[in-house]
DNA sequence: CAAAAGGATTGAGTTCATTCATTTTTGAAG
DNA sequence: CTTCAAAAATGAATGAACTCAATCCTTTTG
């Protein structure tokens, strides 16, 4: 790798580095693009030459977050709990903890935004792509408990998997929303959905 | 009602129309709130006596579709169809038909956005409010549906009214998303969900 | 009816993301 | 070691949202 390549290398993590230090600590709005240049070390007018906006550089930021919380789930779908509530109250376990380590709620609700807002984006298609990972993640879960019998075999699990991902999701959402929710009342509201789901779920049914 | 009362709605008034016209015509970026206050014999600054920020003005016109929106929905759900899967696909039928009868996919995938990035806005909770009142909808019409027997009775229908309704509204999101889409794709799309929720739904499982 | 008080309007001014013409740096070729 | 073309970096210029101190209208009060 040549001198050039690696100084390109080098510069892109700085403003990275850069973003995600100042977004944290002051917030998305706060942050102008030449501090985060003045922080790399580099003029405003090169941040655009590796990003092509402002929400771009936190879109980068954010898909390398999600990335791990993929990482991070392939381990309980490898190795699910027995039953289905628990086995989804993991994954979602997880997928929350994960998601606000580095990230404030502010961050992913500009992040999400986003996305909807500026579908075209190029980081904007890759994290909505990692989202149809996360989706098929889910449905993987409940392939591996179809599997067991622990939930009926007569339907889609891709299809659902979705469904319940899109219930994570919002729920993820809403309480990005609220400042003031905490991370114990997400927890809780989306344990109510999947036992609600898990019981729709079970093969066995005591119908009415 | 004074003068100054009089002057007050009819200034806001206009300030809404200007904005609708101008943001079908030439799109939510392109319009500037000099052309908006322009074409409503208004300054650029009395735009910010009536909305906080140019996002409140979009939000402003989607609130007053979204509620339109509600008010189509009732006659469904006083009147529902017969099966589950029918009365599903004719509620969601009418969201989708309404809610694009007067805005583009991008008037939407903005004011969506703005709900998730600013929450605290004044339109941005209006909008939330309705949202739930959506939800709401939904789990009147299965509560309707429960009453016929047309459906399980041992799950709580404001629970699974939201799941339905975040459903629908994650389609529509992706549709809003995709300007290539069509409203027949995201109308199959829906269907295949609500047949698939409608067989979880139904009292009498060929279990297994 | 005159004048003061308070609300609304105004548009020039500020701030920031983004652009782009210019300058600097790099690596290859001679 | 020079020279040169291409790639990158730069920062001044642009444009649009939003702010605010000054001004203009209503309404009210004496």
């Amino acid at each position: 790798m040549g001198l050039r390549e690696r100084h390109k290398e080098d510069r892109r993590l700085r403003i990275l580095q850069a973003a995600s230090a100042l977004f944290r600590a002051q917030g998305y709005d706060a942050v102008r693009i030449e501090d985060i240049a003045a922080q790399a070390d580099v003029s405003a007018g090169t941040c655009y030459n590796y990003f092509t906006t402002k929400g771009d550089i936190l879109l980068s930021i954010v898909t390398l977050e999600v990335e791990e919380v993929i990482d991070a789930g392939r381990a309980v779908v490898a190795r699910p709990p027995e039953d289905v509530a628990s086995a989804l109250d993991g994954l979602i376990h997880i997928y929350y903890d994960h998601s606000l380590m580095y990230l404030s709620k502010a961050m992913w609700r500009i992040a999400i935004s986003l996305t909807i807002s500026a579908p075209e984006t190029p980081f904007s298609q890759r994290y909505s792509g990692l989202d149809a990972k996360l989706a098929a993640q889910v449905g993987d879960l409940l392939v591996a408990l179809q599997h067991r019998g622990r939930v009926r075999a007569d339907f889609d699990p891709g299809l659902i998997g979705r469904v319940i991902f899109n219930q994570l999701n919002q729920a993820f959402i809403d309480f990005c929303k609220d400042e003031a929710m905490s991370l114990e009342t997400l927890r809780a509201e989306s344990g109510q959905m999947t036992a609600q789901l898990a019981r729709l779920l079970s093969p066995r049914v005591a119908a009415e």
